[in-house]
RNA sequence: GCCGGGGUGGCGAAACGGUAAACGCAGGGGACUUAAAAUCCCCCGCCCUCAGGGCUUCUGGGUUCGAGUCCCAGCCCCGGCACCA
């Protein structure tokens, strides 16, 4: 476009101009110095993106926008931000992408790196480049490795058999998104089967009480709230005690522990249920069961991960022979094995109580299980048939000396009872699982271990950090080992730290979630290589004053950071055991009411309208489109309204000139400020834009002139969404330097926002029948007389008794009549 | 099934229990312009020919002088978890 007359707004032009000057004058980079010294820090993050080669797609840029804005938005307020932005570059995504492609990841991430720093830089954020994180960079995983080791010596890492899913045609793991629905590999359509391999685990689950208590005082989204403590998943109960019995009868060793959260039930128990996995199957099970026992577990290891976790309307199982004792009513039940109970959760074993729990109902009826009444609602007794299990609430009946007894009640007598038999005991169980760390793949930091058969498995010594990741050329999963490492002979030879014998490195590498599980703690201390972060800069500027990102990290991204802040905390690294100070969770952008979708082809693609409209009318027109934690809906034509406002504001500023105030004009203004000022921090970023709109409509109303005074806050608001054009209408009306320095926020006159008259709504019967105007704070007594004046409400109020009147100083009248 | 979040004009959305639809898009009409872009003015929930009136925030009840907003019941949509004992 020709630039006809130097007042005319290009947006390409204004955006170039002041990317180059920010990244000259250094405006958002902080130098060791500065992070050491900075007054009023705010630290403000936002989760970084994973480098796809496809580039930035809009919903980074929402939630980038939206954090970037919030950041600005302080810095206004005279805050001194520090902003950090990284790559999430390590993990399956990429290792997959990578062999699609035949290109290895060490070539591929850092070309995606260049594109997304490139985008990033276009859409204007406030970002501090100079403290940029890759995880995929040794000098990072160095300290991710570092942090195994701390865990490891703390005694929060353990190895131990899990399942996963593997593919035997591949000869590889899989990770869970890597089956079909169908149970099928997603490369090769192979039935995929589970296997048990020893794995490295966090334990997480130390720390469960923990994490669900301090949901309760960290000031994040509800939503993520609620989700993580769905996901900590706390339930009381009791651990109840089964003991086996042998073919006469009699009491053997073994003893199978079961969780309930019903011990109130057990006199309803008539059989129980193991897990095939369980590892009291082989000893519970007869000699002539053994066959049948043997073929429903192979079959049940036949199914992989993803099948087994669907509900299954009809149930399988098969009885092992064997029998235990109910150590409430001292009866002999059976035992069975069924794969409805899962290994993972509980003891991995249950006692079945088909009269109150529907699956254990069901499973009686298929298998034709005695079912017995134990808890009797209204209106049935201890011999009322069930149809159905009976969840509801009840007294106990069937049930020894409980007869009679409010089930509530029951649970926690029974199991004192049991308790006191050294049978039982009450226990809190949890949902979470200790957090599995191992993958058997490439593109990953290799867990810092030697497995040493003298010592069993050794850290590496810190001095020896990182463990570097090979380049190795086939990456490639296949069928030589486990883990592609595993093939790399001369990498994983070594020799014993503590005793110097020969060993072998381990071959797995971590997952993705410990690299991003720490990141933010990195950022601040980019500049030392000697030390993970440093104790002073750290103490300066975290925990994290505000992270913003989206909800489909609220359980996994954000308990892990959670937990290793917590772990780290324990070991005395750091002072503050809760990472976030305040979280809050973006909503989604869909395209045309559809969410985006490569498939659906209505993938908003950012660089051509950033090219067309520029960054600022992007970033202003994403967060108008809707609340900022609900999302919004993107239509392509929308985005002319802020595009509009942007132009009408250039021309108003640039044409602006000194003068007396308008007193309606000037209280517009500080009314908008005062707007601004409060929905600002609480993210209310669609509002504050129709206000600001409103605003200038208000300041341009009927072709007149602006003046600076009007026009200048409006630059000054307007410039966390649009920064670009802000610093330069900021420079073109007349100021030094950069409008985010300095403190620019405008301040509001309350006594300027009051109008000294009021529109007064006049109701008869509520419903509206005029508006009258009159002073403000006008009394009742002649507020009343002047709506009662009003043509069509005085027409309203012939041939009618008034009963009462209802006033609301400044607001309405409501003559109530008959 | 459980846990979240929602249902308001043609569309995105606003509304301390107090004039429903601010702000914007799309649409219609007009001004300026050779033309386009940008800009400016007017109209715009539905029904009744205007003054005015009736109806309208998913449905049905309730509380209230007054309900999109509070309470009860139900329907629908979206997201997450799901054989969790």
């Amino acid at each position: 476009m020709v630039n006809e007359g130097r007042d005319a707004y290009v947006p390409s032009d204004v955006e170039a101009k002041w990317q180059r000057l920010w990244e000259e004058r250094r405006t958002h980079s902080f130098t060791t110095e500065e992070l050491e010294s900075a007054q009023t820090p705010f630290y403000n993050l936002m989760m970084f993106p994973y480098p796809s080669a496809e580039g930035l797609h809009v919903g980074n840029i929402y939630a980038f926008t939206g954090a970037d804005v919030h950041g600005r938005f302080q810095r206004l307020t005279g805050k001194r931000v520090f902003e950090p932005i990284g790559f999430d570059a390590f993990g399956i995504h990429s290792e997959n992408f990578a062999l699609k492609q035949g290109v290895h990841p060490m070539d591929l991430i850092p070309s995606n790196v260049r594109n997304f720093t490139r985008q990033l830089k276009r859409t204007g954020g406030m970002f501090d480049w100079d403290h940029m994180v890759d995880t995929t960079d040794p000098s990072y995983y160095k300290w991710t490795q570092w942090i195994f080791v701390q865990l490891f010596k703390a005694g929060l890492a353990e190895r131990k058999e899990a399942p996963v899913n593997w593919c035997p045609s591949c000869m590889t793991v899989l990770a869970n998104e890597q089956v079909l629905s169908s149970g099928q590999c997603e490369r090769c359509g192979t039935l995929v089967e589970q296997r048990r391999i020893a794995q490295w685990f966090f334990t997480i689950t130390k720390y469960a009480q923990r994490l669900l208590d301090n949901l309760e005082r960290i000031d994040w989204s509800d939503t993520t709230r609620k989700a993580q403590g769905n996901w900590i998943g706390r339930s009381e109960g009791a651990e109840l005690r089964f003991p086996i019995l042998s073919a006469d009868g009699s009491h053997t060793d073994s003893v199978i522990d079961v969780f309930t959260t019903r011990p109130d039930t057990i006199f309803g128990a008539t059989y129980m249920v193991l897990s095939p996995e369980h590892p009291l199957v082989d000893v519970v099970t007869t000699g002539a069961r053994r066959g049948v026992v043997d073929e429903y577990r192979a079959e049940a290891a036949r199914k992989d991960l993803v099948a087994r976790q669907k509900v299954d309307k009809t149930k399988s199982g098969v009885f092992t022979g064997g029998h235990c004792r109910n150590p409430a009513t001292g009866e002999a039940i059976p035992v069975w094995i069924a794969d409805y109970v899962l290994m993972e959760y509980g003891t991995g074993a249950i006692m079945a109580v088909p009269g109150h729990d529907e699956r254990d109902f069901e499973f009686a009826r298929a298998f034709d299980l005695p079912i017995v009444r134990v808890v009797a609602g209204e209106g049935a007794d201890a011999d009322s048939p069930l149809q159905e299990a009976y969840l509801g609430d009840g007294v106990l009946v069937n049930s020894g000396d409980f007869d009679g007894m409010p089930w509530l009640e029951g649970k926690e007598k029974i199991t004192g009872w049991l308790a006191g038999r050294d049978l039982g005991r009450a226990v809190v169980n949890y949902r979470l699982h200790d957090w599995c760390i191992s993958r058997q793949r490439y593109w990953g930091p290799p867990i810092p271990i030697i497995h040493c058969s003298a010592c069993g498995p050794v850290a590496v010594p810190e001095s020896e950090l990182p463990v570097v990741l090979p380049r190795v050329e086939d990456f490639k999963p296949d069928d030589t080992g486990i883990s592609p490492l595993a093939r790399v002979e001369e990498w994983y030879r070594t020799t014993c730290p503590e005793c110097g014998a020969e060993a072998r490195r381990e071959t797995d590498v971590s997952d993705t979630f410990l690299d991003s599980g720490w990141y933010f703690l990195r950022y601040p201390s980019t500049d030392f290589d000697d030390r993970i972060f440093d104790e002073d800069i750290t103490r300066r500027w975290l925990p994290v004053d505000t992270y913003i990102g989206g909800n489909e990290h609220a359980v996994l991204h954000l308990m892990y950071s959670r937990f290793l802040t917590m772990a780290l905390h324990d070991l005395g690294y750091l002072d503050f055991e809760e990472p976030f100070t305040v979280f809050r969770a973006h909503g989604l952008i869909t395209h045309d009411g559809a969410k985006m979708s490569k498939s659906k082809g209505n993938v908003v693609i950012p660089d051509p309208i950033i090219e067309e409209f520029g960054a600022d009318t992007f970033r202003l027109y994403l967060m108008f489109l809707g609340p900022f934690e609900e999302g919004g809906d993107y239509r392509d034509e929308g985005i002319q309204g802020p595009f509009g406002f942007l132009h009408r504001l250039w021309d108003t500023a640039v044409s602006a000139v000194d003068g007396d105030a308008d007193p309606a004009v000037e209280r517009k203004v500080h009314l908008t400020i005062k707007q601004a000022t409060e929905q600002f921090p609480s993210l209310g970023y669609n509002t504050v834009i129709a206000a600001l709109m409103e605003c200038l409509n208000t300041v341009r109303a009927g072709g007149r002139q602006a003046l600076r005074s009007e026009v200048e806050p409006l630059v000054v608001m307007v410039a966390p969404f649009a920064p670009h054009i802000a610093e330069e209408l900021w420079e073109r009306l007349g100021n030094q330097g950069s409008v985010f320095e300095g403190g620019h926020w405008p301040e509001y006159d309350e006594a300027k926002t009051v109008e000294d008259a009021v529109r007064l709504a006049v109701q008869v019967n509520g419903k509206l029948r005029g508006t009258v105007e009159v002073a403000k704070g006008t009394e009742e007594a002649e507020a009343v007389a002047t709506a009662r004046a009003e043509e069509n409400v005085a027409r309203h109020l012939e041939d009618v008794t008034e009963r009462k009147v209802i006033y609301v100083k400044d607001r309405l009248v409501n003559f109530v009549v008959s």
